[in-house]
DNA sequence: TACAGTCACCGACTACAGTCACTATATATT
DNA sequence: AATATATAGTGACTGTAGTCGGTGACTGTA
């Protein structure tokens, strides 16, 4: 019986092939944005056949998919360590307010709209599993949580709505926010609308 | 100089034309779902050629759009109509919750998950002019901006937020929730998640 | 060492959206 | 009526994502 776990040179070179493809498609995007790029462009610049494309991505877009969980793994760490240069006894309100500034800041400055496009498009699109931007034990969730558990214990927040369900809708909220942003760009400021939007929510979360 | 009112016999054919190309399509929709109708076997029901496609839809998924428009005006005027059934001294608060819920029936009941994928993926990759979809003029504004100013006039809502602010936040509330529905299709009640989301939503534009 | 099986890889091929130079003919101009 | 112009319609062609039967180097086994 083959052993599944050993690392064969057969292995190790697929191993490089992949990270060939998944290097050039990451140069070729920067330069060019993933419109304008196609799979030949990049197999050719990786030196290998279609074909072997294929076999480490199930499609063009499970490897843009790739290439943003990555992103958004980076993201979701920024978020925290921003969290960290706060003072400890900064309501959980301002908190999730400051939070969503910094995130709007992020997809608009340093993500940009062709990208969170892609994002939003391939998971619509469901040409891929995208559980890691989806997934409810994303980073992201668990900051979320944090921060809205501190609420609850502080009688800052209601009780009626456990902390995970407040947790789902407020990012059920900021992803809305985002697919309007995407759809109306350039018609629309995310941050200012993002802002007002937390406003409504977060009265709505607090108690009376 | 060409009359451009006139309705000459050749414009008769061309209008006959772009409405042979439509009823084919949407026969072929229906019977197969939008991934799996090619604009090739389109035109070839229709008895024309590509080109006569491409003089009266600017893509694939113009045509879609158009179809979709169609769709979501008798849409909006079915929200119209399910309104006025309501007692007159209803509060402002129970019509969105109702409308809401009956949004939610509709879009997973009536509409389906395949059409509504279909919209909200065109809308983000913006190859076509959206504005009958996502125009703040689209009656459901103007149904949701009715109900608002009325909750306001009788004092049930906070004042500090103009109607139209509210409005638009609503809307695209309802929008976010669609799409969360469509990406976690089918692990995700919308129904229930768009009457608890608007439960929290209403508590903070409802004075105190 | 011989050999059978596996699998990474190859690249010609298919399917399909969209383009464009061209044709045919209805309409406007003289 | 003769001619010029505008435009609906044509279909071969292009570009690109994705497919699939074939190949040979590498693997474990006897």
């Amino acid at each position: 019986m083959l052993n599944k776990e050993k690392i064969t040179s057969r292995k190790e070179k697929a191993i490089e092939t992949k990270k060939k493809i998944y290097a050039s498609a990451d140069r070729l995007f920067r330069k060019h944005g993933f419109d304008k790029v196609s799979v030949d462009s990049i197999v050719e610049m990786a030196g290998v056949s279609k074909g072997a494309f294929y076999v480490h991505f199930g499609s063009k877009n499970a490897l843009i998919t790739a290439l943003s969980v990555d992103f958004v793994q980076q993201l979701d760490l920024d978020y925290k360590s921003y969290l960290e240069s706060f003072p400890a006894d900064t309501t959980a309100s301002d908190i999730l307010i400051a939070l969503v500034g910094k995130i709007a800041d992020v997809i608009t400055l340093t993500v940009g709209y062709d990208v969170m496009k892609v994002i939003y498009e391939v998971q619509i699109t469901k040409t891929v599993n995208t559980e890691a931007v989806l997934g409810y034990n994303r980073d992201l969730y668990k900051i979320f949580n944090n921060i809205i558990n501190q609420g609850v214990q502080q009688g800052e927040f209601k009780t009626e709505l456990t902390v995970d369900t407040i947790t789902k809708h407020l990012i059920m909220a900021i992803r809305g926010l985002t697919y309007e942003w995407c759809i109306r760009y350039p018609n629309f400021n995310l941050k200012e609308q993002a802002l007002k939007h937390f406003g409504i929510l977060l009265t709505g979360i607090k108690k009376q």
